[in-house]
DNA sequence: CTGAAAGCGCTTACAG
DNA sequence: CTGAAAGCGCTTACAG
């Protein structure tokens, strides 16, 4: 284990020059069949591996990407990066991730004197000083940070609380609450400043409760919807996971969704459709918005072209499932008293 | 951007020696102070960055582990990598994750051409001929397969089941079913060896239902269980969402968890706590065992020492939350008639 | 089809 | 404290 087989103990071993090892590795078809078979025969018989370093150093290639996700134990980064891995994999790129929240010295030491050549940058709450220092190509994906100065790539997060928003309206709701996301997130920003607009248009007046984008927000935020006296007959959640949480206390505390609140989520995660009841919510195509933010990252790699500025965003997707449903005549009398 | 900043352009630009702008960077206090603030200003201008695969080849150092994982998308993985990262990060390793099973050739390739030194492998189902011929440091994790001999880490999966079908039966539970996993994985069988072991040194008979580790299969489990005459009163999953799907297939079919049959999941994953009701299940230690096999790995590739072998246990936890409860006085009756 | 040789960009004993 | 030079293990034009 300690001397590592070279090319050279190959080459010895197959009585042939290091060259030809070299070739019969990476284009067998340009070698003489008997020779390839001696050679073949000595990379086994040696257990040779080729040394990755010395061959990246010798083709000037790039060689990794690298995630950055605020939080690698969250779930709705799983598929995106799912997604870069395969589209890197395809283009003999390494996926190298790391969590964006691991402390400034240690993310300045993976950046800098790291391995990859690129960045998939998944936090929009670094410091931009950093990230605009760093002298490597990146996009954003799903979080941005316009003091960044980067191109990305997200869903339209305004328009998607419009169409929440439209949905609600439509069953017939006028009370409707937003339970926002952290105050300090763009996304949070994004989502209320859409709701906010959308029940403007809708000739409604907003409520929103300063929440966040955990299971326990959301089971705050069905306390503090649970004490208001004239109950809103529908909520829209920054997250799915807040969702969950609203949704579980206020079966707790003895309502019923979609019986006595409409509820829509956001990010559709994986467990949406199974949760009881199935929940309604804003789509994220993770694994597409993955797959093209690594796409747009490995060409410009490839090409060692810039890789252009401007954000890209997907028009949002609402999935409806069991818990919204039309305002009944009771609560809308109620309402409109 | 096309022809990058080498540290021969660092040194001409400072006027010193390429050695010197190297000892800059990677031991400063050993350069005189004037040079330094030169040398810095110099990289700085330049905006010079390390090419790794050159310091790499030079230094002759483990550069990477690869984790590979069966489903980048299962939330199970997420805490296990997010501590693998943690452990190497501190190392000055990168960490690298693809998918087990990408396919044969790109597994290949990028195991064999890969820029790992060494493999956390989460999947126990690849070809043992495939795995036994990579010619570097493996440990495997959670899941495992004899036929691969190598060293691994894992939960005591016989010995959980024992805790969970104990739990049941001290609840006064007789009838109790196992929702097995799928036929052909590893974990299924050693968790449904354990649950037939323990039922017959408490002189239960076992019964079993042939499942599966999701959600699907554990609606299908519902449906079958509700169709049983003399329904048993508890049920032991082989996931935590195998119990969810069981569960919510309960309540769309009428019954209520505990109240008509008691649940206990496997993993503990994040939700569980939050499920309604929260779920009774076996806790697997994920970041503690990320961090140990990693800690494993990063050693024996530092001190260029082998692996060595056996497999490693830790022993189960049960965490007891709200799906179980005791066998009613009523149902006992009816099941022992 | 094969070999001899240059060189990728670093780091680090060795001198001074 | 600093520099000149060797060498890490590959790949690939260049000859033949």
């Amino acid at each position: 284990m300690s001397t590592r087989v070279r090319i050279a103990d190959v080459a010895a071993a197959a009585g042939v020059s290091t060259a030809t090892v070299s070739r019969t590795l990476s284009s067998p078809g340009i070698v003489g069949e008997e020779t390839r078979a001696r050679v073949m025969a000595a990379v086994a018989a040696t257990g040779y591996r080729i040394n990755a370093a010395a061959r990246d150093l010798r083709r000037q290639q790039p060689r990794a990407i690298l995630v950055l996700a605020p939080n690698l134990a969250n779930t709705f980064f799983n598929r995106i990066i799912a997604a870069i891995q395969d589209v890197a994999g395809q283009a003999g790129l390494a996926v190298q991730i790391s969590d964006s929240r691991a402390g400034t010295d240690m993310l300045e030491t993976i950046v800098q004197c790291g391995r990859a050549d690129g960045i998939v940058l998944l936090d929009g709450a670094l410091r931009p000083e950093m990230v605009r220092n760093w002298k490597l190509p990146v996009i954003q994906l799903c979080e941005w940070n316009d003091d960044y100065a980067l191109p990305g790539l997200q869903i339209d997060n305004a328009a998607a609380a419009r169409v929440a928003v439209n949905h609600l309206a439509d069953l017939g709701h006028t009370r409707i609450l937003h339970v926002a996301g952290p105050s300090e997130n763009v996304l949070s920003h994004a989502r209320r400043a859409g709701f906010e607009d959308a029940m403007a248009a809708r000739g409604l007046s907003p409520e929103i409760h300063q929440g966040g984008f955990t299971i326990e927000a959301g089971a705050a935020a069905a306390h503090a919807w649970a004490n208001i006296a004239d109950r809103p007959t529908a909520v829209f959640t920054a997250s799915d996971e807040c969702a969950f949480g609203f949704i579980s206390e206020c079966y707790r505390l003895g309502f019923k969704v979609p019986r006595d609140v409409s509820v829509i989520g956001f990010d559709d995660v994986d467990f949406a459709g199974h949760f009881l009841p199935p929940l309604t919510t804003i789509h994220q195509p993770r694994a597409r918005l993955g797959r093209q933010a690594a796409e747009r990252l490995v060409s410009a790699l490839q090409s060692d072209t810039p890789l252009g500025a401007g954000y890209d965003q997907i028009p949002p997707h609402l999935v409806i499932r069991s818990s919204t449903s039309a305002c009944s005549a009771s609560k809308r009398r109620e309402t409109d008293r």
